[in-house]
DNA sequence: ATATAATGTAAAATATATTTTACATTTAGT
DNA sequence: ACTAAATGTAAAATATATTTTACATTATAT
């Protein structure tokens, strides 16, 4: 799995949402702060259920978050 | 990571696209048949990255594809 | 009925995603 | 300047996704 084939809104919709800060992501999306981290930096390609989760904490669709670069 | 959550029209849209087999779909997204078998029946949760390869393979979005049940 | 194609099951091996734990750095508020 | 909050880095451990390999079953065409 290559992630450098996607992007993400994570930061500015986390800004843009009460100003988030990844803890209360990671919290609303039943994972650790690293992975909202990591996942955040592009460092691997999340799993689609947690694409979904995140999609859905900030009440947009998937790919409102991400985005493919193929 | 519970695959449970997450439904899909894979076979369907297989179908629906010149009846495309699970060999070639596989082909389309450069993984194993068994990958698209398994996500095919829901076994685990894809990649977000494979998702959207799926979804590209189809010509669709990813949420025309798979469907977050929680 | 036969042969081939397509689909399905299964398990071990391998690759990747996530967690845990710890510490460091930066940012924000006073 | 100080403190706490937020973010960041890192690596080992753990969990999950995918591949490999093999065989079985079902579907399709003749």
């Amino acid at each position: 799995m290559s992630s450098g084939e996607i992007l993400n809104n994570i930061r500015r919709l986390r800004f843009n949402n009460g100003e988030m800060t990844q803890e209360q992501l990671a919290g609303k999306c039943s994972v650790t702060r690293q992975t909202i981290i990591a996942i955040e930096k592009g460092n691997y390609s999340p799993s689609l259920t947690l694409a979904f989760k995140i999609a859905k904490a900030f009440g947009v669709g998937v790919e409102d978050v991400f985005e493919f670069m193929d």
